[in-house]
RNA sequence: GCCGAUGUAGCUCAGCUGGUAGAGCAGCUGAUUCGUAAUCAGCAGGUCAGCGGUUCAAAUCCGCUCAUCGGCUCCA
């Protein structure tokens, strides 16, 4: 038998017989990797371990712990999921089974409504599986055999799926596992022994294929990880996003409601959360202002006619609400960009005058549907921190450029990570190729230009134009969409824009839309979520909490508030009749940065010894050194 | 909008197979005057989401509506 060569990871080289398998050599090579190798990559591409070598190749080793070991490990559990529904439900029938980021789902078609006690049924049903050590098989058949099997199983999905494949597949994988056999194409796990650690998480509706015009099916999520300590740390970062939930929160720091007899989506601003609003808002001003930015601001509501004329009457108005006054049709505005396109025509435009950058905290109603709304995170009324500017063509890179520059800043300032995606045109869009290619490579153009990394996002632009979204990530790594850059040739046409060039001709401005945080709204239930409800000093609607000990040091509470109070420190009195442990609780768990104990002592030196929420005490101080610590945060954005 | 689950006091939750509602915390009143995460006692608080039906009798069973939650789709 003749001889092949394997190139390891490492570069190091072993002669193997022809017809080893992976497991093999890589058994031979390291045997202490193979416990925790799931498959391997043959010269890039990745098999399953029991594949045959016959050739020369380059071979490295998947581990379980890798991004991609984790992805075939959750796959794999998939397979095993499905087999236990079929031996639990035998009418379920199968779809698809992928892994997804933080685990993986199955896809089933069945009479019965999943519970959760089904659940643990099935779960029970994979351990069973599981503690079998069966492998996982592949096989390889042809179309015409593939669709013939799977029809005779009753599994029409399946079958729809290979019909579907291109037409130059003729051959499909098999996987069986414990005599279950399903359509994959791999690769998989040696064996279902490696699955140890997972869990079945939760049952939900999804449309086949993810159309909603399909049928509904059930899905089971899962997880699975390569060690029970993995599984148990997702499943605390679980409990722990639920104990940072907005809503929770923000029922619990007194900053907003959502309130069935005001409607669904609307939110209510208490005084708590209105202060934090205030004090992004007054950043966002003076940010803009900075940046060359100028302040306006439009009615909630325009006639018929302007949504008509901007193509939202007619791609849009299914979000839109709609008035009438004395007979005049009203639209309430979705987006901000109307108005702003008025005051532009206002007067004639020279070059000189450009680049116009409009700046509003603009107010916008959208008709969501009523199973997308989420706290603050998706609402039907809320302000975005749009701005519109209006440029030459030639302007389009730097502006795109600085933007860029901005989000970058403010994501710094808020303390976010954040990862970059450029979107392209989308079905259901407006507007002349060409434009949508200059505007397409002006975004990607101006990205590569600052340098940045990005991916790129297939038919999610807007019907407008293509854009670039910031994905924010917060302190459990979940993303958000926040900051947006649209470019946009069409309104400025609909409106017929222009500005006199150089040349004393008319021309055509070029539009960008953008958002830095997004929306307010949206930003809030971020930031809540990310700093668990204790803010940095300067975003914390209460930043010090005065606790007298008894009745008897009230008077010096007042007059250490109204020191605060004056030096602009966002303070709160806790003067009740209550021991002081109890005042300090009550501080804590409203996560007031400092608690200001007033007793005899800070009476006699006339002093504060504030006291941080992480349970540190600063030791005296005097109110004025007190008041510089707070302003020198506020300061410095901590 | 679709699939599923849920809806009892301000909050968190009990309330067995139908017999007419209960606790803790919060609130109020009083006592206590207290030094870094809960002082004690008393009081008050609910058309059991809403509407309709079954029944001698409904928080409990059935139907519809509304809202919320988890997803799908969509999105700032």
């Amino acid at each position: 038998m003749s001889e092949i060569n394997i190139t390891w990871p490492d570069n190091s080289r072993g002669t193997f017989p022809g017809g080893t398998t992976i497991k093999d050599a890589i058994g031979s090579w390291k045997p202490d990797v193979l416990s925790s190798t799931v498959a391997a990559k043959v010269d890039g591409s990745p098999v399953d371990l029991g594949v045959r070598l016959e050739k020369d190749a380059v071979v490295e080793p998947i581990d379980v712990a890798t991004k991609e070991g984790l992805g075939i490990l959750r796959h794999s559990t998939s397979h095993v999921m499905a087999q236990a529904v079929q031996d639990t439900f035998p009418g379920a029938k199968v779809t698809i089974g992928p892994s997804i980021e933080e685990g993986f789902y199955y896809d089933f078609e069945c009479e019965t409504n999943f519970t959760p006690e089904d659940l643990q049924k099935i779960e029970k049903r994979m351990q069973q599986i599981t503690a079998t050590d069966s492998t996982f098989s592949r096989r390889e058949i042809s179309r015409t055999e593939a669709v013939a099997l799977f029809k005779e199983k009753g599994e029409s999905y399946k079958v729809e799926l290979i019909n579907d494949l291109p037409p130059d597949v003729e051959i499909v994988s098999l996987y069986t596992q414990g005599g279950y056999v399903d359509l994959c194409r791999g690769p998989h796990l040696p064996s279902t022994q490696m699955i140890k650690a997972f869990t079945l998480l939760k049952v939900a509706g999804a449309y086949w294929r993810g159309d909603e015009h399909n049928k509904m099916l059930q899905r089971i999520y899962g997880t699975c990880f390569a060690t029970q300590e993995a599984l148990d740390d997702y499943l605390r970062m679980i409990e722990e996003a639920k104990k940072r939930d907005h809503r929770r929160l923000g029922r619990e720091l007194d900053l907003f409601q959502l309130n069935d007899e005001a409607g669904p989506g609307l939110i209510i601003f208490h005084p708590k959360g209105m202060m934090l609003r205030y004090i992004i808002e007054e950043w966002e001003r003076k940010e803009h202002l900075k940046r060359g930015y100028d302040m306006v601001m439009g009615p909630q509501i325009l006639k018929d006619d302007l949504w008509k004329r901007s193509g939202h009457f007619d791609h849009y108005r299914e979000n839109m609400y709609f008035t009438e006054v004395d007979g005049q049709g009203y639209g309430i505005k979705p987006m901000n960009c109307l108005s702003h396109m008025l005051i532009y025509k206002s007067k004639i435009r020279s070059y000189r005058d450009l680049p116009l950058r409009y700046f509003e905290l603009g107010t916008v109603h959208r008709h969501e549907k009523t199973g997308v709304l989420h706290g603050l995170l998706r609402a039907r009324q809320f302000t975005q921190d749009d701005a519109h500017i209006l440029c030459t063509p030639d302007q389009l890179n730097s502006e795109i450029r600085a933007i860029a520059d901005f989000v970058a800043y403010a994501m710094k300032i808020f303390g976010f990570e954040y990862e970059v995606e450029l979107s392209t045109r989308p079905g259901n869009s407006i507007g002349s190729d060409a434009d949508w290619d200059l505007a397409t490579s002006a975004l990607e153009g101006a990205l590569k230009d600052s340098r940045m990394v990005y991916e790129i996002n297939e038919g999610d632009g807007a019907f407008y134009g293509p854009k670039i979204d910031f994905k924010l990530k917060d302190a459990l790594k979940r993303k958000w969409q926040c900051a947006t850059i649209q470019c946009d040739f069409t309104l400025p046409e609909r409106f017929d824009l222009s500005y006199i060039g150089s040349d004393g001709e008319k021309h055509r401005p070029v539009m960008l839309h953008r958002v830095i945080l997004g929306a307010i709204e949206r930003f809030m239930g971020v930031l809540i979520e990310h700093h668990a409800g204790a803010f940095p000093v300067w975003l914390s609607p209460v930043q010090a909490s005065i606790l007298t000990v008894t009745e008897k040091h009230i008077p010096h509470g007042e007059k250490v508030y109204k020191q605060l109070l004056d030096a602009g420190v966002r303070v709160e009195k806790s003067f009740s009749n209550e021991k002081l442990g109890y005042k300090i609780r009550e501080a804590q768990m409203q996560k007031v940065p400092y608690m200001l104990v007033i007793g005899d002592r800070e009476m006699a030196e006339d002093a504060v010894s504030p006291r941080q929420r992480d349970g540190n005490n600063l030791g005296s101080m005097s109110v004025p050194d007190f008041i510089d610590l707070v302003q020198e945060r506020n300061r410095n954005y901590q």
